[in-house]
RNA sequence: GGGCACGUAGCUCAGUGGUAGAGCAUCACGUUGACAUCGUGGGGGUUGUUGGUUCGAUCCCAACCGUGCCCA
């Protein structure tokens, strides 16, 4: 390794595709009970890589290369959805600019153009997962509309629909005019507008009095069938079961009371047009009133409004009827209002409430099984408070409409008789015998148009994508899955209804752990969005710093619970950790550190026992962390340990030992040395894949390789050694700091190389210091050291360290002045914290409460830190004297 | 309106019923044979506010203020 830096891009394409070729991802097919499984939340397959995806995937990644290395047979299975309308606007808009119109087009024409269209440019996301280093079985890979899993969506459809749990139904639902379907109300989005507040006047009939209702939508007034009040309102009291006169069309509609109406807004009094309006919906069933549907599909003005009206979009109406009121002074008032406007999350558009036939899933029925298993622990959320929003939604859940006016999904396996009667069947063949029964003869069979939800195939998911319905030794072997790994805003979306149709159809949970993690935002916080122009490109981030730079900061900022906000600089400092490891990795070359063989619990030299001990506390910390899902704790002991303990301790204290004669301790410290380097690449490589298995090449002399890829290595086990002595080695360690802070607050330049007195201080210390003498000349710079009275005229300035005194001969080096002011400094911080400690020692409260332990430990702080003023105002004095 | 988070160093975030940490930024010194994408060291905190529980609260509880998200 000659290069200076490790450069991700000219070597992690090759690196996954030596993965690829050695089949390194495939999950096993032999029968074993040690198996570890998760689907990936299948991305659209018009989707290209976003921070969230990056997230999402990373940690999957993580947790099946983990497993995979503690010798598991896992499965991670991959794929796309072909999310309907998302996929269908793309492949419009794509014909759109070949002068190509979809209304022009039959079903057929228009779905081989999806097809086509997913040949050439769908996918994208495939080759970008792989490029972030995502393990997945490829030779796996699903697609929701797959032979296979249509085959599955055909089945549930029959049996609920056999067994009573879907209906087709005419009810209102969100129906998009720009993309001319409904859409369900997940797909809704409540925005708040300033809009207005319009008082319109309406005439009792037969009396000489009116009314004024107040109205955010004075056009649907057309549909009108009444007018509400609140039953208790006193000022309505009296006309409640008269008629007024709806303006315009002069057409009597009763006035009501529903204690829906509230009667501190507005004034009081609204119409009601059941036709446009879920609660209004309500209402109008409550009263039995008519529902008159003014809009025709593209939400303009139809057949069952005046002529003149006929045509007019929702704006252009409420123009004219706003004027046509003012002309009848009707209008009595405009106030500005806030209120929520639905819009379609894709489309944009103004979602209109819309009376049509759909196909709707009893959803009521279906979450009582699931609402159970979550609350028996069957499958458990992590962070366990997600439990909470899966509660209220699945207990307050409404009718799923299932039915989509696309072309581009699962075509709903209904057909209908002449007579409109409905036969569900898994194909025509079957659905014409059903129909052949029921009318006694062959009769010509028409199939639904409409396709079903995306949602309902990827609900599936988990099991169809093993093959079910069909009992295969895949789905046997990794159903149910061990995890799933999503982003808060899909349990509604997804794992809601996985959990629905899973245990409908398997009996069994899909899942036994959510792990719920954070979505990704901008540094300030916000979420990422196009429109806002803050989207940071993960992509963009690979090119720059590499998959494992982008992968290892996600990781460390995948903390339980919190949102992460990204920033370029977290990465660069990821980036930066590699390069450390390179040089590491170089260092450990040049000393030739070959791994020969080595028994940890035989091993003798003291910083070698430490290091052991060091990295085995690592080790278990880093296991426990991923299989606790706590990514960040992983992503911090590893760090931790290897720049700050491995790279800036135990490497240097080896430079003193490759200095000593002593072969014997070389050699075991190069065993040692490899050992640790080899199981921290294993442990790494789960975090940063491609970099750990480049050096399990480039540096395969001085490691420990029982396997010719580190994707097959095995995690490593505890270490056994004798860890006794790892308490004089951070005894050693505080003690060169203490000098070297000492030296910086004098300003000792760095390059001067001073003398080191001891005197008083404990047998212990004095042997740590005689044993490590180079080591601790080595790593202060340091020329000599010894014992030493104190003498006056030498210069001699005190190090703080609590075990003796230690001193520097500074004379002619620093000012005195300075050490006056230091010492003053750090006097003032100890007598600061001793009169905090005094006072809680002699608070009887404390002593007679407090667990004797704390008390103890309060003790010798107390005691350090009085013997430390102690020599701090015997050294002032000398200095002043 | 209901619910859920969050508020800790300049910034981004960990953490814990008893001594508050990291990274980045900043300042000083340094190019010694792994590493300037670096090393060594320093400065920087009334843990949002106010109460309560407790011998002791940054941590537990309540209220409030502020921020964000979800649902209606």
């Amino acid at each position: 390794m000659q290069e200076k830096y490790y450069s991700p891009n000219s070597v992690e394409e090759k690196i996954y595709k030596d993965w690829e070729d050695q089949g390194a991802f495939t999950a096993p097919e032999r029968a074993s009970s040690n198996n570890y499984s998760i689907v990936i939340p299948p991305p659209n397959v018009t989707g290209n890589l976003h921070m969230g995806h990056a997230l999402n995937n990373t940690l999957q990644d993580i947790l099946v290369r983990f497993y995979r290395l503690n010798g598991k047979d896992v499965l991670w299975q991959p794929g796309t959805d072909h999310a309907g309308i998302a996929t269908e606007m793309v492949v419009e808009r794509e014909l759109k600019k070949k002068k190509i119109i979809k209304k022009d087009l039959s079903r057929e024409e228009f779905i081989n153009h999806v097809w086509e269209w997913k040949e050439q440019s769908g996918n994208q996301i495939i080759n970008q997962l792989k490029r972030l280093g995502c393990s997945c079985d490829w030779s796996r890979e699903r697609f929701t509309l797959d032979e296979g899993l249509s085959k599955a969506v055909k089945y549930v459809f029959v049996q609920l629909y056999n067994d009573g749990l879907i209906y087709k139904d005419k009810r209102l639902s969100n129906w998009d005019p720009k993309l001319k379907t409904t859409i369900s109300d997940l797909e809704v989005v409540q925005k708040e507008v300033t809009g207005s507040l319009w008082y319109i006047k309406y005439e009792i009939e037969n009396e000489d009095t009116s009314i004024v209702i107040a109205t955010t939508r004075p056009e649907t007034m057309l549909g009108d069938t009444a007018i509400a009040v609140h039953p208790e309102d006193e000022r309505y009291r009296d006309i409640i079961g008269k008629n007024a006169i709806l303006p315009i069309l002069n057409k009597s509609i009763p006035i009501i009371a529903d204690e829906y109406v509230k009667m501190d807004q507005g004034s009081g009094a609204v119409k009601i047009t059941p036709a446009h309006d879920f609660n209004d919906y309500e209402i109008g069933v409550r009263h039995n009133l008519e529902v008159i549907n003014i809009f025709n599909e593209n939400a303009e003005l139809n057949e069952n409004t005046p002529t003149n009206y006929q045509g007019l979009s929702r704006y252009d109406a409420r123009d004219k009827i706003i004027r046509e009121l003012e002309e009848l002074n009707a209008l009595e008032k405009i106030e500005e209002n806030k209120h929520t406007v639905p819009y379609g999350d894709r489309s944009g558009e103004v979602i209109e409430p819309w009376l049509t036939d759909q196909w709707f899933v009893d959803a009521k029925k279906l979450s009582k099984d699931p609402i159970q298993k979550v609350r028996d622990g069957a499958t458990k959320f992590i962070p366990k408070n997600w439990e909470k929003t899966y509660f209220e939604w699945m207990e307050n859940i409404q009718p799923w409409c299932v039915s989509r006016q696309l072309n581009w999904g699962h075509q709903i396996p209904a057909w209908y008789g002449p007579d409109s009667k409905i036969f569900v069947a898994m194909d025509e063949q079957e659905a014409t015998e059903l129909a052949k029964k029921y009318y006694q003869k062959e009769t010509k069979l028409t199939q639904e148009t409409d396709v079903l939800d995306t949602w309902f195939s990827s609900a599936l998911w988990p099991f169809s994508t093993m093959g079910w319905p069909d009992k295969t030794e895949i789905l046997k072997k990794y159903y149910p899955t061990s995890a799933l790994v999503t982003g808060f805003d899909i349990i509604f979306f997804w794992v809601a209804r996985m959990m629905m149709m899973g245990l409908y159809f398997t009996k069994e949970v899909p899942f036994s752990e959510v792990y719920v993690h954070a979505l990704v935002r901008d540094e300030k916080g916000q979420k990422m969005s196009k429109s806002k122009g803050n989207v940071i490109d993960p992509l963009l981030l690979m090119d720059e710093y590499g998959a494992d730079s982008l992968r290892m900061t996600l990781c460390s900022m995948a903390a339980q619970g919190r949102d992460i906000k990204l920033s370029k600089q977290r990465v660069e400092g990821y980036r930066n950790f590699l390069t450390k490891i390179w040089n590491a990795v170089k260092f450990c070359e040049m000393n030739e550190c070959r791994f020969d063989q080595m028994d940890t619990s035989k091993v003798k030299n003291i910083f070698n026992n430490w290091i052991l001990s060091e990295y085995e506390e690592c080790r278990e910390k880093t296991e426990i962390a991923i299989k606790e899902y706590k990514f960040n704790e992983a992503a911090s002991a590893l760090y931790k340990f290897t720049w700050n303990i491995f790279c800036d301790w135990y490497l240097e204290f080896t430079k003193i030992i490759y200095q000593s004669p002593n072969s014997e301790d070389i050699k075991e410290t190069k065993n040692v040395t490899s050992f640790i380097l080899s199981n921290t690449l294993v442990m790494l490589h789960p975090i940063i894949p491609f970099f750990t298995e480049y050096l399990w090449k480039e540096a395969a002399p001085i490691l420990i390789k029982g396997s010719e890829k580190i994707n097959q290595a095995k995690w490593p086990e505890k270490v056994n050694n004798n860890g006794n002595n790892s308490s004089k080695i951070n005894t050693l360690i505080e003690l060169i700091t203490a000098i070297r802070s000492t030296r910086s607050e004098l300003n000792v330049p760095a390059n001067i190389e001073i003398d080191i007195a001891y005197s008083n201080i404990s047998d212990e210390l004095k042997l740590t210091i005689e044993s490590h003498k180079s080591t601790i000349l080595n790593l202060t710079k340091s020329k000599s050291i010894s014992m030493s009275a104190f003498k006056k005229n030498e210069g001699m300035i005190q190090v703080m360290f609590n075990d003796g005194l230690i001193y520097l001969l500074l004379k002619d080096i620093i000012n005195f002045e300075e050490e006056v002011v230091r010492l003053n400094k750090k006097l003032d911080k100890t007598i600061k914290e001793i009169k905090k400690i005094e006072a809680k020692l002699i608070d009887k409260n404390f002593i007679e409460n407090a667990p004797n332990k704390v008390i103890e430990e309060q003790k010798e702080r107390l005691e350090d830190y009085q013997s430390q003023m102690k020599k701090i105002e015997k050294e002032l004095k000398v200095i002043s004297n």
